[in-house]
DNA sequence: TATGAATGAGAGTTCATTCAT
DNA sequence: GATGAATGAACTCTCATTCAT
């Protein structure tokens, strides 16, 4: 059982780590540890006591936010047998979280390196997911490498998450273009 | 006619922008205009007598990257009446500005938002040739909405260019993967 | 008869000035109160129970190695009467505590001006019985004023610590120049 | 022939080292940049056009202040000859940056490392000369390493500056004691 | 036209001190 | 009595922009 105080620290953190996400993803990495104190209701010191430096906070935030991403689509994906619920699955989660991860995968540069390459593992595990199904359904599936399938999958939603502002300046993009993006690279796979 | 010191103007102004472009290849657009003043060999003070300010710089750099870019897959393009020769064509000129162009798509969240725009607009060059091309083998292609392929095609390179340090550290990345990603592409498309 | 309690709390008040005056040895009087608190396993507001601020504790820190410090020259200064014996007294006293002494003299600046009027009473003891000493043996020593010569050997010795990164880096001074100042200084003294 | 441009800056510069020196003197090293740059009636920025940092204005400051000291103690010590002379010349040097020289020898542990050693060049100026100057009078001198005997003087003066407080917290303390300590240090070598 | 010294708001970070637990 | 999370003022340093030359 945890006392007052490690709750209280707990929450302080946690709400600095998600006034931190709303921040950044409503005005990228570029906002200050300032604006982010002041919106989460805390001293501009008390981020330092939790995290020494900003490049360890992103981290945190970008590891704690990888993992959840990276359980959530390992947890829809593992109940999914055929592609298209598999792709259905991973569009829904990022959906979910679509505002973060289009500034994550557009700023990427502007990150610590060891963020970049936290955020970088992720992919992996809807690699490898992808990779289970395709080759279930390969004979209904053109002959190509996997790993091309993949990228050519995940270069079609970052192409529309990282133009958002074209696609769909107001909407989340996902949710109006997800279906045709989906079937459309359905089509493009089949044999 | 032009006077001696209108030539001077011009020279420097010319010199500004090449020397930024080549910084900002370098090192990202979080390079600082002293660095560019340094490096073009003129006052730090110079700059903002051609540019009003570092906003109106990025603005003018990316227009003329923009119109350089666009003519030269406009030139290239307007001979080529097979899809292959285009998508090759189109390689062949990212691949030459390659530096820039994958500086330009990693951190257009930090450009004003003009040169957002303008930049935006250099895509639909290559969409109007890749339109054209496609339309003329339907016969062979998939029926699929013709700007859901561009996107792909467009997805698929820009996956590539955004992860380069993951595929390609050293060498450019479109010198490496183009011909796998042209393939691939093509194949997807085929009935 | 005092209670636990009270027992306790005399403990947590002597490990902390132990600490302190470790860490102050070692790293200077630059090191943070969070330091001492962490070496000494108490908590950072531990400290501030027992000294209501830092130049509290640095008060009673320099207080209580002035009363140790003299005593402890008292002690050993006693039973010489001859200025060669005295010297060595002297020198043996503070080569036991160089390392902290040094950084009194030398760091002196930082410290609360309280802390340096305590300090500088430690000296007259010093003073008190090389005077004695002095007064006894003066047929045979040059005749000028006991303090001046008295300031010669203080400064003598207080030359060579604060200088200990010239001198000796790595070995204590005292130890090292200690007999050759003292021969020194006898010698000056000599009539 | 210098420009009205180069002059200012010039100027600048000059200014900042010179208030530096002032406050410096006042209020010792942990006086901060942006009460130097007031007092200066420059913009805190300003001080870093000319400094690229703290420890950089430092060594700067300490290196001209160390040329300065060092060139006045050659000028005079060179025409003299006799060491009562040369001492009184020493003093008279010292007492005219008396304040300044105080923190330097109270606080050079807060100092850069490399700005240390640049003051510490100092003193071999001084060494050289007295070195000169007691081979000649070796006749009349006790028989002592010269260096120890340079060390007595400059501990015995050192001791007095650092311990102004005590000795003469108002007036100069070079002023006030220095021909006493000159008499007694001769008295000293004397044989 | 070109210069570059000067500006000053704002960045991340530190740390003695407080006070609810 | 002891705790340690929270505070916030103060620190050094950055950089696009200005303006007298």
């Amino acid at each position: 059982m945890k006392s007052k105080r490690q709750l209280q620290k707990e929450n302080t953190r946690k709400k600095i780590l998600e006034t931190a996400y709303q921040i950044y993803a409503e005005q990228g990495f570029s906002a200050t540890t300032a604006v982010i104190a002041k919106e989460a209701r805390v001293s501009h010191g008390t981020i330092f006591v939790h995290f020494p430096s900003l490049d360890e906070l992103l981290c945190c935030l970008i590891q704690d936010f990888g993992d959840v991403l990276g359980s959530e689509i390992h947890r829809l994906a593992e109940t999914k047998d055929n592609i298209e619920e598999l792709l259905k699955a991973h569009l829904d989660v990022l959906a979910r979280y679509e505002k973060f991860y289009i500034r994550l995968i557009a700023e990427r540069s502007l990150l610590p390196e060891e963020a970049q390459l936290t955020f970088s593992n992720i992919q992996s595990i809807a690699a490898y997911h992808f990779n289970k199904v395709i080759e279930r359904e390969s004979s209904t599936i053109k002959n190509l490498p996997v790993h091309l399938l993949f990228n050519t999958w995940m270069g079609l939603i970052h192409y529309y998450l990282l133009n958002k502002d074209l696609f769909s300046p107001d909407a989340p993009v996902l949710e109006r273009y997800g279906p045709e993006l989906m079937e459309t690279f359905l089509e493009l796979m089949k044999k």
